[in-house]
DNA sequence: AAAAATAAATTTTTT
DNA sequence: ATTTATTTTT
């Protein structure tokens, strides 16, 4: 590592760092070893060791495109980058950071062709997955016998099947026979399956989100040149929530990183995401890889006061499996937090938008609270209270805004011009239109496919079909219409399909909100005005779904507003008072996931240490759900707790558990 | 072969 | 309640 001149201004620097971070961010922030481990705990000021670190090594005059930086969104990155604008003074241009996901992209269209692909291509999210999964195991089971059929996988778990096997680096079969033991026989179709979706997905020149890692891993892996050119890019590789990483981005990160510094924080306490593959092991491994590795422990906890790190430090030490852990409070003390136990859901909901107007009256700002819970159908009650009571809000998490059906139209016609050889894309449009139905589709698509330029050969009208020629001549002059609009202007585009026979489509297809659907597409035009090329509009629209569901959903004119969010989207961020909701047995943990306990402990541990003041814990008797089953008695996080660690709201019986 | 009608199944969390 | 698969009608 090369020395830098140190002089006044260095001093300076320095001098800055020491006063602006403990002892420990001060080593993690300044260590030049090669490789560095920042075991954080919530709240102890990780993003901002981490933010500080890459000033650092900007301000020591490492070029910033030798940095990678990698976050666990792509939000994230963005506030991070605007974090280090803020402590240098200027934003350094080149930097790579975002997800993993992203980069992946990024990497794979620079070497497209040495992937098989073309760098315009399309990727496909887990919709389009099982939409192409769907003709493939129609043809399977054609080779099965009658009563075998319904045995055999529907798309939906045959699609998370494969996906679960690669993200876990893990051979089909074996998976199967680890994970799926009563689909063993059937192995060898999955095989054919897995080998038919490859090809469609090369035909269709697209990438699946789990492409975007494996392929980017392989790409690396099969061209040396490409692996040395990469390893010296990245001097300095930084990961973000390293816990929640799988084991081919451990893989990544390892491989990059063979010559350069490696710096990762994490907690193996706020693991939350193993239903997605990730690991823990692979933060707790990682000194093994890199034996020099220095590590450093963040614990000194900067957000709650003690009474909730106390209740935060009791459920988490239920836990087996993990490395035990003290957080340490540097906070004056505060109230305890207070559970509620409410008569059913309707009670539950009132309670919390009653408490919410009266801290609002006591002047608190709703900017400051926020209402978490563990599924994203367990906002609708409350949803209904707080608007009753007109309080403003945004939710995140579990958000379908953008998977709507008219939003898809409209990526969909943009998908077709950016990569004609979309085959899903003009399978959705094909199938809108008069006359065209599934099998007319495939005939047409079976000529087009043949041609080099699939959209330029249905706008010269080289292919009509028999049937539904009157849809497909309105489909192809629309086409032609939106290719004469140029590929620049991403909001021009989509007025562009408002403007076609589209509208009347959507107008006849959904009159009752027609209304609300169109204006959902001019704010997603609006928002397209942001992007400099199709390409990118795509891209962001695929992998940074929160982004946009944050600016393109119904504008609130207050900026001030309260906040509902899974706990998954609530991760790494803090809120003066929390609301944690649904505290039910069946619903947190949830009955499909009480199979992973520690993991669902997890998810309430980091619930619980989003907040600094005030925290409420509130859960439903008499909880009835959607089609007749409810689910009874407060969760097990509430019952395990000891009762020194929280109050009980005077309607609430303290000898209740 | 497409569109409409009816029966059946399905719900965690996300890039 | 809403989405998805299957059957019936046009």
């Amino acid at each position: 590592m090369k020395e830098f001149p140190r002089n006044k201004k260095d001093n300076d620097w320095y001098k800055r760092l020491k006063e602006e971070l403990n002892p420990e961010q001060y080593l993690f922030v300044t260590q030049r070893s090669s490789a560095i481990l920042g075991i954080a705990g919530p709240g102890s000021g990780k993003t901002r060791a981490l933010t500080y670190r890459v000033a650092n090594l900007l301000y020591e005059n490492v070029p910033p495109e030798k940095i990678l930086l990698v976050t666990f969104t792509n939000k994230a990155a963005e506030e991070m980058k605007k974090r280090v604008k803020e402590i240098l003074g200027y934003l350094p241009t080149g930097l790579w950071a975002g997800t993993f996901h992203s980069i992946g992209a990024r990497v794979l269209r620079r070497h497209a062709l040495l992937a098989g692909r073309e760098a315009n291509f399309s990727i496909l999210d887990e919709d389009d997955r099982e939409r192409m999964l769907k003709s493939i195991l129609a043809a399977l089971k054609l080779k099965l016998a009658p009563k075998e059929k319904d045995l055999f996988l529907k798309k939906r778990v045959a699609g998370k099947i494969l996906s679960l096997s690669r993200n876990s680096n893990t051979e089909l079969g074996t998976y199967i026979e680890n994970n799926n033991a009563e689909m063993v026989k059937y192995i060898p179709l999955f095989r054919e399956m897995e080998t038919l979706y490859e090809e469609k997905k090369r035909l269709a020149n697209a990438f699946d989100f789990d492409d975007l890692l494996i392929r980017w891993l392989k790409l690396l892996e099969e061209n040396e040149h490409l692996k040395k050119y990469y390893q010296e890019q990245f001097e300095h590789i930084l990961v973000d929530e390293y816990q929640d990483t799988n084991a081919i981005q451990d893989r990544l990160i390892l491989l990059l990183g063979e010559k350069s510094s490696i710096c990762l924080v994490g907690d193996d306490a706020q693991s939350i995401y193993s239903f997605r593959c990730a690991e823990i092991g692979n933060i707790l491994n990682f000194p093994e890889h890199k034996p020099s590795c220095t590590i450093v422990k963040l614990i000194r906890n900067y957000r709650s006061i003690p009474e909730i790190l106390e209740l935060a430090n009791c459920s988490i030490a239920q836990n087996r499996n993990q490395f035990p852990k003290e957080l340490q409070t540097i906070r004056p003390s505060g109230e305890k937090p207070q559970v509620f136990l409410a008569k059913n859901n309707l009670e539950e909901a009132n309670f919390i938008a009653d408490k919410i107007l009266e801290l609002y009256d006591e002047g608190e700002e709703l900017n400051q609270i926020a209402v978490l819970y563990r599924s994203s159908y367990l906002s609708q009650e409350l949803e209904m209270a707080l608007l009753r009571r007109a309080i403003p809000y945004l939710t995140f998490g579990g958000l379908k805004f953008l998977q709507r059906a008219h939003i898809k139209d409209i990526i969909a016609w943009l998908k077709i011009i950016e990569n004609p050889r979309d085959e899903l894309s003009w399978q959705r449009i094909a199938l809108m239109h008069n006359g065209i139905g599934e099998a007319t589709f495939q005939d047409i698509w079976a000529l087009l496919r043949a041609f080099p330029d699939p959209l330029e050969a249905a706008i010269q009208e080289k292919v009509s079909p028999r049937r539904g020629a009157k849809g497909w001549k309105i489909l192809t002059t629309t086409l032609r219409q939106l290719t004469a609009a140029g590929k620049e202007n991403v909001s021009y585009l989509i007025q562009a399909i408002m403007e076609s026979p589209y509208k009347e489509y959507l107008a006849q297809k959904y009159p009752e909100d027609y209304i609300e659907r169109s204006m959902g597409i001019e704010r997603l035009a609006a928002y397209g005005a942001r992007f400099a090329s199709l390409q990118e509009f795509l891209e962001s629209f695929l992998l940074e779904e929160t982004l946009i569901v944050e600016s393109v959903k119904e504008e609130k004119p207050e900026n001030d507003y309260l906040t509902l969010s899974t706990i998954h989207s609530a991760k790494g961020k803090e809120w003066k008072t929390i609301f944690l909701i649904g505290l039910n047995e069946g619903r947190f943990p949830s009955s499909p996931g009480s199979k992973n306990l520690d993991e669902e402990r997890r998810l309430f541990y980091v619930a619980v240490t989003r907040a600094k003041d005030n925290l409420f814990l509130t859960c439903a008797e008499d909880d009835f759900r959607g089609w007749g089953n409810y689910f009874g008695g407060p969760s097990v996080f509430l019952k395990e707790l000891p009762l020194h660690c929280y109050e009980c709201s005077e309607r609430m019986d303290e000898n209740y558990f």
